[in-house]
DNA sequence: ATTATAAGTGCTGTTTAATGCTCTTTTTAT
DNA sequence: ATAAAAAGAGCATTAAACAGCACTTATAAT
């Protein structure tokens, strides 16, 4: 997943929750700041911010290898 | 994933792929001190950092819904 | 159309990631 | 055992993330 798709997972499923940014950022730890930077593609988080937000959100950081195969 | 287990696998990979920590900072364009500080344990990478890396070793940063499910 | 709520942006200070250089420690060959 | 290569750590500098505040723009509701 490149950067616009990472943050399209984030903002969908966010809404997905209904959570507000704001909600968001209360809930993560992250500053309401970061997360309006983060979201409107203006951000380079760290890991462990990007960990916090995934976190509240049910999701989680992973890597994974490129197969080259078709692979959903 | 948590913190630990990413270093991990980042580590793992790098070495079943024979890249030591110099060629893959070459490669990645990102600094050896940086990857050092990283495979450490010692950093927190921004998400931009984190690719370029993934990047060279053939996997990808994702973010994955977490189901509860045993889930492999 | 107005109001309320949420999202985005400029400005700013503080913290810390990224980097290079040098040195030490660990690992791997020979 | 020793030499060579790789990995880790201290120190210092630069750039950028993080964060709050205040303001604007966009979206949603009445």
């Amino acid at each position: 997943m490149h950067f616009s798709e990472l943050i399209k997972t984030i903002k969908e499923r966010r809404e997905v929750l209904q959570v507000t940014q704001q909600g968001l950022a209360d809930l993560s730890g992250v500053g309401l700041r970061t997360l309006k930077q983060f979201e409107s593609g203006k951000g380079n988080p760290t890991l462990l911010t990007l960990q916090k937000i995934a976190d509240v959100l049910g999701m989680e950081v992973y890597l994974k290898i490129k197969t080259g195969t078709p692979n959903k």
